[in-house]
RNA sequence: GGGCAAGUGGUGGAAUGGCAUACACGAAGGACUUAAAAUCCUUUGGCCGUAAGGUCGUGAGGGUUCAACUCCCUCCUUGCCCACCA
């Protein structure tokens, strides 16, 4: 039952593909607005994560539209990947068909949704149109010297059997599948991302309308931390042992070194050391832990004596070296000097192996310095300087700058800068990607692939079983080239690109998807650039976003571009929960969009899913909600039965309120609060009586949310253009005052009474009209010592 | 351990210094109906009260203010991100 949602869904979205409302082209005559929402992995059906996505894109790019911008919203598929080559296998079938069956039967159910798509410029990353461009990118970064080949241990899947991206590590398993991930040496293409860190970093700043927590996790990820290197020496010799401090103020306070059981100086300082049998049993013992492991046994830091020493540059002091689990090779210079009265782990760590401590900062809120004896935790927190030599007395802030500053002007120690982000490593050991544009040949070495010879084509028919190594390596024709240079005979890469390569500038594709010299072209980039709005899940804050805007940063250094961040505006939707749970398959919480629309529409289901929530925050799944949101629908159909010759005054009022509201609350995309007001302006019109100009703009403020039944029951009303070539109402701001206004009058900040006076009533009068009030006199025992107005809403009386 | 969010009726949520709980769901009652569905109308935070009305109430405690869900401090809980990062 119900109002006739399958027949009106159809007709729509064949009439809006037919008659191309939602194709556009560059039109320098009009304001742009481009509007992306992240683009899916064909896993072949969408669930409700994206239809949540995809429904706030299209409000914001209806909206957009009416307004009269020239609006760019579109759609593809980030189409390579480890799933397709899984499902291949498992199907018996292979990668290249069963992804585009895949995208074929996702773009019906996106269809069926009614989204506002410019199908016309839709990519796949799996077609070689699109991945020519990125084996042309990757060739353009191995000119500049951003993209080089290095032996690394590398983090190795072992069930999926491929290495992983540090930022594909979690806790010491596989993102994907979450085995335990192993350390393996190989030969790997990165990119020099490293290179951008400074950029990337300072460039947030402009990113004025992206959520706060997505710039704090990409500033925690390129992890910038400034101090000082300090040059210890080993006692008795002319070795150095650099540690690196962000805490320079506390250097007089160390009174032990430590380092990393691999760092590379331990084997040679504990030889023929009474400890030296000791500390390789230790060193072994760690060698053998799993990163998670030694992460996890957190409480007790264990670390060893070398038996040699160390001379503090400060003032020539002898320290112990220790060896310890809690200081990592990877991080700084895979040593650190020991202040256990100013910093936690050396604390723990010193009382455990009862080793010296001298506190050197005195904190403000004490008169005399501690004892190390009576603390009970390290004094992390600012204070003056003590036991320093020339230093004292200092504010240690202070102190910070002028013990660097000295260091560097004595050789002590230098000014240095570290940083967590690390070179991305983007070589796979698999099938399904794009193939890395480089040969090797015996003489020549390291070629690149010409560019007039892209692109590089992914073999249709290579043995891949997901077992072991590369498929490509199996595929002779592939594999055996002549060298480009000498002509002699040599060997393709192959490995494949890490997907993320793909979605890394596919925003620049949609600009001239079928552009054939460059992978953009630019005088479209230049009008349709940057994307004014971007849209998609938070899981993505890191990784995809940061490669975004280094691509982004690299094309400008080409000069194809002249702008160096390409989301101006980002918005993370919530996800999507049933009974407090994401839904997941494994959890078999799913709700199947496809049964949804077949039993309500897709109107109703965005109805829903913008209703319930505001977009930002989880939204839980509500079957009852959909029964809701298909009632209201069913309750402004209705309406146009009942359309009368003229609209009552105050209707008219109500409208106009609305009209602002739902106006200001989509431009701040706070959807549910607009179509809340719009069910409030739907329940007046049935306590009065609308016309049809009330109800046409009813119709058009819908019609971003629920685009199928405000277009049919626009054309119903007899207009022959789409709705969506309207104009969105204007409010009339004189329409907003109200004759009378509600004043509420307190005693004490407590909510005594009522009046209801004319509106901008002056204070003198109102004073009067108040005081005269009779429920307001058993509360007015007592003397009024202030009289508090806040025009036309309240005031507070103070006895 | 650090950072960032968030905590409001039976439920999703609204209000960002000025009437706490808009809008919706659910529930209860009524109208229509042979009946049901659908629809329409009414009520719906707790406690006291027949009622008028009173009183308490936005995770806990304190503070600022004429006035605090909103701002400040301390704490608790949950979620997300980072993490022996020197």
């Amino acid at each position: 039952m119900g109002y006739p949602f399958k027949e009106i869904e159809a007709k729509w979205q064949k009439a809006w593909a037919e008659n191309k409302i939602f194709n556009v082209s560059a039109d320098p005559k009009r304001k742009k607005y481009y509007l992306l929402e992240m683009f899916p992995y064909p896993s072949g059906k969408i669930h409700m994560g994206h239809v949540r996505n995809y429904t706030i894109g299209d409000v914001a790019a209806r909206f957009k539209m009416i307004q009269g911008y020239s609006v760019l919203h579109p759609m593809g598929f980030d189409a390579f990947g480890q799933p397709a080559e899984n499902a291949a296998i498992k199907n018996k079938t292979k990668p290249d068909i069963w992804t585009h069956k895949c995208i074929d039967w996702m773009k019906l159910e996106l269809e069926r949704m009614g989204f506002s798509y410019d199908w016309e410029r839709e990519v796949s990353t799996c077609d070689a149109s699109y991945y020519k461009w990125n084996q042309w990118i990757f060739l353009k970064m191995f000119e500049r010297g951003l993209a080089y080949r290095k032996a690394a241990t590398v983090n190795w899947c072992p069930s999926c059997e491929t290495t992983l991206a540090n930022e594909e590590v979690i806790e010491d398993g596989c993102w994907r599948c979450h085995a335990k991930v192993e350390q393996k040496d190989l030969e790997q293409w990165f990119l020099k991302i490293t290179e951008y860190k400074e950029r990337l970093l300072e460039d947030l700043t402009q990113l004025k309308d992206w959520p706060e927590r997505v710039l704090s996790m990409q500033t925690n990820w390129i992890g910038k931390s400034q101090g000082v290197e300090i040059y210890f020496r080993l006692k008795d010799t002319e070795t150095t042992i650099p540690v690196f401090t962000t805490r320079v103020d506390t250097i007089f306070g160390a009174t032990y070194i430590v380092l990393a059981p691999e760092h590379p100086l331990v084997k040679n300082i504990i030889k023929g050391k009474p400890q030296e049998k000791e500390a390789l049993k230790f060193i072994d013992k760690v060698a053998r832990e799993s990163n998670a492991a030694r992460i996890s046994s957190d409480v007790k830091k264990e670390g060893v004596f070398t038996g040699s020493y160390a001379v503090n540059p400060v003032n020539n002091e002898e320290i112990p070296i220790w060896v310890a689990d809690y200081v990592l090779m990877e991080y700084g210079t895979g040593a650190i000097m020991a202040v256990p009265t100013h910093d936690q782990r050396d604390f723990l760590f010193a009382k455990e192996h009862k080793l010296a401590m001298r506190v050197v900062i005195k904190s403000p809120s004490r008169n005399a310095a501690m004892s190390p004896d009576e603390m009970k935790e390290a004094y992390e927190g600012d204070g003056t300087q003590i036991n320093s030599a020339q230093f004292d007395g200092l504010a240690n802030q202070e102190a910070k700058t002028k013990i660097a500053e000295w260091m560097g002007q004595t050789g002590i120690g230098k000014i240095k800068t570290h940083w967590r982000l690390r070179d991305w490593l983007i070589s796979r050991q698999r099938y399904w990607g794009t193939p890395i544009p480089m040969i090797y040949c015996p003489k020549c070495g390291v070629v690149p692939v010409p560019y007039e010879n892209l692109p590089v084509e992914l073999p249709k028919d290579a043995p891949f079983t997901g077992e072991g190594g590369s498929p490509l390596g199996k595929v002779k024709e592939f594999v055996n080239v002549t060298c480009p240079k000498c002509k002699g005979p040599a060997r393709r890469e192959t490995d494949t690109m890490a997907t993320f390569f793909d979605s890394s500038w596919y925003f620049l594709r949609f600009c001239s998807p079928g552009f054939d010299k460059e992978p953009f072209s630019k005088q479209e980039a230049k009008y349709w650039m940057p994307v004014d709005q971007y849209i998609g899940g938070i899981e993505h804050a890191i990784l995809h976003l940061l490669y975004s805007r280094f691509f982004t940063k690299f094309f400008k250094d080409l000069g194809m571009i002249d702008f160096s961040e390409p989301f101006t505006r980002l918005l993370t939707q919530g996800m999507v929960l049933k009974e407090g749970e994401v839904m997941s398959k494994s959890r078999g919480n799913i709700v199947d969009p496809d049964s949804i629309i077949k039993e309500y529409g897709a109107d109703t289901l965005r109805l829903f899913i913008l209703f319930a929530a505001p977009p930002e925050t989880e939204l839980e799944w509500d079957d009852r909600g959909i029964e809701g949101a298909f009632r209201f629908l069913n309750r402004v159909w209705r309406i146009q039965d009942n359309l009368k010759d003229k609209s009552d005054a105050p209707l008219i009022r109500i409208m106009h309120k609305t009209i602002k509201k739902v106006t200001e609350d989509i431009e701040s995309f706070k959807f549910n609060t607009a179509i809340a007001s719009i069910m409030e302006f739907v329940n007046a019109i049935y306590q009065s009586q609308a016309d049809k100009e009330v109800f046409s703009n009813l119709l058009i403020m819908l019609s971003p949310f629920i685009p199928h039944f405000a277009e049919e029951l626009w054309q119903a009303l007899g207009n022959k253009e789409s709705i969506f070539k309207a104009e969105w109402p204007k409010y009339n701001p004189a329409m907003l005052i109200e004759a009378n206004v509600t004043i509420v009058i307190q005693v004490n900040g407590k909510v005594r009474a009522k009046i209801e006076v004319p509106s901008g009533t002056a204070e003198a009068r109102l004073k009067e009209l108040v005081l005269a009030d009779e429920k307001l006199k058993p509360w007015l025992n007592s003397p009024i010592k202030n009289f508090i107005l806040v025009p036309n809403k309240l005031v507070n009386i103070v006895i």
